[in-house]
DNA sequence: GTTCCAAATCAATCAGCGATAAGTTATCAG
DNA sequence: CTGATAACTTATCGCTGATTGATTTGGAAC
């Protein structure tokens, strides 16, 4: 008898990237459900079918599986941010609309939000820096195609500020702050959540454009 | 020999409530440099010169330590926004004066507000779940003074959103994020600080007041 | 069909974590 | 000095993320 254990016996051989993926939907359904530092690594390899050293073929650390499925998810937003910048029209309602693709993807992807803007600094070797800062700069290149949007409104002169940079990381701070207190601080007694936002999005445009 | 340890001698007894402040000033140090997550339960002990088990006889877990740091800085500010709530007067510059109380604070203190607002989901359960709610209480309190500040201004009419408690926790949302982003993200390439509140605060007021 | 190898996977293990249990020491009342 | 109580200790538990070295697997070569 090998072993009296009740995990299911070994898998066959995953093939080519076959076995990284389950590996990365396991981790992205207890992730979602628990949240990153709640989820163990024998949890993840459970789920995936693999033992917990097993993960450690596909990924340096586990911080390294939630590195992916971060930038997996950034790559989603950029899209999104881009899909509503290249409708460009100059009104109000579209600047909101670009506000609001930026809110609904922290929403929807808390823990890829959580990872890239919401950890905490360590002294030795932050999570961004152990994994490469990947996260981080796929956070950079969302930010860019933010800073287009409002350049274009800027270049039409209509944006409050003079300085097109400053209004966009007043804007971007404006809208991590809703997305970060509604992630971090579910049990606060928010209003409605989408008048929130509808607040929300209503007051940033006010203030940021003539 | 009792034993080879390099650990200093035991301390004398903790008269009163000392040793519970020593082990408060270790946390608070330790929390700020490295986040709550990244520092363990004898790190604080070595610091506040005990053992490790010696702080449960003081704190049932190692939230309600963050939790009592969270409470007592969410105090502080609470006392700040009480002294500008009870000189308004129903100006814009009033009310820009009361959004940088906020912003002062946070930036004053990043290692309070970051124990207050920017902790980390904790195992099982909420950080806030786990410590009996009061860290929420305490904030609740502080939000309660910011939304009476905004209530002035929308008894006047001067408030766009027809619902103050909106506009309220819109407003705290804008200012929680360029607080929270300068504190976790120095060295992103930011513009000219005080000109970035300036605009940020600008910003705010002119999408919040009519 | 057999052999062989490299990749894939495993059981066993490590140091460290938060927290608990049980025994020891310091302090003080009588 | 004695007994009680509170403070503190060492030792330990079950867990974590991660590493090591042995074992199994699947396919290519012959």
């Amino acid at each position: 008898m090998k072993s009296p254990k009740t995990r299911s016996p070994r898998k066959p051989k995953g093939h080519g990237g076959e076995r990284r993926e389950e590996i990365l939907d396991a981790a992205l359904t207890l992730f979602s459900q628990k949240g990153v530092q709640a989820v163990s690594t024998r949890q993840i390899a459970e789920i995936a079918g693999i033992s917990q050293p097993a993960l450690y073929a596909y990924f340096a650390t586990k911080d390294d599986i939630a590195a992916e499925l971060c930038v997996r998810a950034f790559a989603i937003l950029g899209q999104r941010m881009e899909a509503v910048r290249v409708d460009y029209v100059p009104t109000a309602e579209h600047f909101e609309r670009c506000l609001r693709v930026y809110i609904d993807f922290g929403l929807d992807h808390p823990d890829a939000y959580r990872v890239a803007f919401m950890l905490e600094k360590s002294v030795d070797g932050s999570f961004l820096e152990k994994t490469g800062g990947r996260p981080m700069i796929a956070g950079q290149a969302v930010f860019a195609v933010f800073a287009e949007i409002v350049a274009q409104f800027h270049a039409r002169g209509e944006i409050v500020s003079d300085d097109a940079i400053a209004a966009t990381q007043s804007l971007w701070a404006g809208l991590h702050g809703l997305v970060s207190l509604l992630i971090a601080r579910p049990e606060f007694p928010w209003v409605d959540r989408e008048q929130l936002i509808a607040t929300h999005v209503a007051m940033l445009r006010k203030g940021a454009l003539k």
